[in-house]
DNA sequence: CCGCCGATCTTT
DNA sequence: AAGATCGGCGGG
């Protein structure tokens, strides 16, 4: 089944790990969260809302279950669920996938991926995997809009969770708002 | 396998 | 000027 916005509109820190082993559908390939980060509003330095709402994080404050994708580096996308209530700025980050659908296309749109598990293990890596970048901002999860959508197979979140900080932020490095599916091979990096 | 470094450009 | 990154290269 399809997460509906009940799922999204929720604290943060208890969707992040919930995200854990559901299916990402978008770009006519599937694959399954193993590594997310949650970030917050002005609660949180490492958070793009840090400073309030500005044009790029608009998204971020809105309604739960958005699509938040920004642009880093000056060439890669980044995709986040947006999650709490509207007006609150939160957010998932998702970091990697293990590839279940669509590996052929993944390849072609990721040519430099050696093995598979090169494929989706980065939150850079996956949205070029399934196809997503600045045009798929603002996209509704809930009606999949954009063709974008999260799901349940059935398949429960790890019972634990490896928690860790967050990947690449310089503030609120100690916090451990990073989770991923333990012993997994796809993740960004081993923990 | 690991660490270093350059690419490339938007945001602050 | 830094950044929620990636991939190539060199060394162990």
């Amino acid at each position: 089944m399809r997460l509906g916005e009940g799922f999204f509109g929720r604290d943060v820190l208890v969707v992040a790990p919930e995200l854990l082993n559901k299916v990402l559908v978008a770009g006519g390939c599937r694959g399954r969260i193993v590594e997310v980060e949650a970030y917050g509003g002005a609660d949180d330095p490492a958070s793009h809302g840090y400073r309030g709402m500005t044009p790029r994080t608009e998204v971020m404050f809105g309604p739960p279950g958005k699509l938040y994708v920004y642009f880093t580096y000056g060439m890669h996308w980044c995709a986040n669920v947006v999650c709490g209530a509207d007006g609150e700025c939160a957010a998932v980050l998702l970091r990697a996938l293990t590839p279940l659908d669509g590996v052929e296309v993944m390849r072609e749109r990721r040519p430099k991926a050696r093995r598979d598990r090169d494929l989706c293990s980065g939150p850079a890596k996956l949205t070029a995997a399934l196809g997503i970048d600045g045009d798929h901002n603002g996209a509704d999860l809930v009606s999949a809009s954009h063709g974008i959508e999260i799901r349940d197979d059935g398949t429960p979140p790890p019972a634990a969770p490896t928690q860790t900080g967050r990947v690449g932020v310089t503030r609120a490095a100690d916090r451990p708002w990073r989770w991923n599916v333990p012993a997994s091979p796809d993740v960004s990096r081993p923990s």
